[in-house]
DNA sequence: CTGAATGCAAATCCTTTGCAAAAGT
DNA sequence: ACTTTTGCAAAGGATTTGCATTCAG
């Protein structure tokens, strides 16, 4: 029910979810159940959630470990995703110095998109 | 007046600043007073502000540059501040390769920490 | 006396919960 | 008929805002 609308470029936030359930489904379910049903996505670690300016936004989590990080534009709110994997074996590195028993990371770059610098 | 709050060892949330100028000093200022004057030490980029879990926390930026990341505690939620030289040089790479006039950045380790893992 | 800063309470926004109705088995 | 899922509305927590008051110049 909900992988459909994981298939999103990016991380979308639960309103927007919400909408584009509205849209392309005939039904339209409740906020609630879009959070219920994140949390239970989320647990499973089959979604993953990302805090940004105060509200969460979520995107699937790629079953083989594969993922991105995402550049936010502070004057569009424009978000785009990259990947880069010399900053990923950076990461692993320092996680390994640092003693904790790392399950993930999120790295978020803000700045001005191409479009509004 | 909220430099001196500022120079705690790790990012405090709103709450905790609030608290701490409580005991610190004998006045007892709005939690309102310390949103404000959160809000324009942090557009003034005096203040880096770091969303996590749902809530925001706080904590000096370092006009030198000089910055570091953040390690987070899954179980008893404990935040630890790590630096690395070569994460930070990785990172400006990508940056340039993306186009985006990057102000900023951070990064968010999750996982378990040395006590608890 | 005048304008900026502050406290307090009310208002918002995002997210979670309670509970009864609807759906599935 | 029994269990689970869902919607709606109320509850919560974090943050912001309105407004009268206090402070500083």
């Amino acid at each position: 029910m909900l992988s459909l609308l994981e298939l999103q470029h990016c991380c979308l936030s639960a309103q927007e979810i919400h909408d584009r359930l509205r849209v392309d489904t005939g039904r339209t379910p409740g906020l609630a159940s879009v959070y219920r049903a994140l949390e239970v996505l989320t647990s499973l670690r089959l979604v993953h959630r990302l805090d940004v300016d105060g509200s969460a936004c979520f995107e699937p989590a790629d079953p083989s470990g594969e993922h991105h990080h995402h550049a936010i534009c502070e004057r569009c709110g424009k978000r785009d995703a990259f990947e880069d994997p010399d900053l990923e074996r950076r990461i692993d590195g320092v996680a390994a110095r640092l003693g904790y028993d790392i399950g993930g990371h999120d790295v978020v770059l803000r700045g001005l998109c191409p479009a509004c610098r």
